[in-house]
DNA sequence: CAGCATCCACGGAGATACTG
DNA sequence: CAGTATCTCCGTGGATGCTG
C-alpha cells in the first residue's frame, strides 16, 4: 500500500526539479548534443537569454544533473556540458512526459 | 527522428498541467478517494487553504481533469469531485514520477 | 459546508548593459 | 566566447475575513 503522504512528499520533490521555465528543455538539448557549448545550447533554446541559460546551468550542476568541462586558460573561453549519470535516468521520465503529450494534447 | 522542438514544445505543455504548487497532489488524492467532498480534500492535503484548494480545482475542473457533482440546493451544500477520463489518463505519468523519486532521492 | 473577495509578499523571469 | 551585474515586472501563493 501507497499512502498520500510518502507519495506526495516524493512526487513534490521531483517536481522540483523540473520546475523552472528551461530546466527540462536545457537537459534535453544536452541529451540530444553531449558536450555542447554553451552558444549553441544559446541557439537551440529558442528565446532563452544568457542570465536564464548561466542561471539555469548553475542549478542544474548544483543538483548534479549536469556536469561542465571547462577548456582554456584565458579568453576567448570554451565550455561543455554534459549530462552525468543522474542527469540521464531522468531520461525516461522525460520521454513518459513526452509520450502523454502526444497522446492527449 | 524526434526534433527537439517537437518535444520541448510537447513537455513545456505537459508541464503546464503539474505547475502550482497543490494540483499533482489534488489529482492524487481525488485518485484514492472518488467522489471526495471539499472539507475531506483539505484535511488530507497538508498546508492547503481554502483559496489554494478553490483555485487549484477551479483550474482542474476547466482543464477537465477534474469534475464536480454539487448536491443539495440550499445550505449547508456538498460537493463532490472526480476523476474525468482525462484526469485518469495522468496516472501512469505520476506513477512515473513517483517510482523515479523513490530510486533517486 | 463549501466556498468567494480582498489585499499583500515574495521569488522567478527577463531586459539591458558590462567583462575576463 | 562565456558569462556577470543590476534593476524591474508580474504571477503565484497565501493570510484574513465574509457569505449563501
Amino acid at each position: 500500500m501507497q499512502s498520500t503522504d510518502e507519495w506526495s512528499c516524493g512526487v513534490s520533490k521531483v517536481m522540483d526539479i523540473f520546475s523552472g521555465k528551461w530546466k527540462l528543455n536545457i537537459l534535453w538539448t544536452i541529451y540530444n548534443e553531449d558536450g555542447i557549448r554553451f552558444n549553441q545550447l544559446k541557439q537551440e533554446i529558442t528565446g532563452i537569454t544568457n542570465i536564464m541559460l548561466t542561471r539555469s546551468l548553475e542549478t542544474l550542476i548544483s543538483e548534479d544533473f549536469v556536469s561542465k568541462k571547462r577548456l582554456g586558460s584565458k579568453p576567448p573561453f570554451r565550455s561543455e556540458y554534459y549530462l552525468t549519470a543522474k542527469g540521464k535516468s531522468l531520461l525516461p521520465l522525460m520521454h513518459s512526459l513526452n509520450d502523454w503529450g502526444k497522446i492527449n494534447l
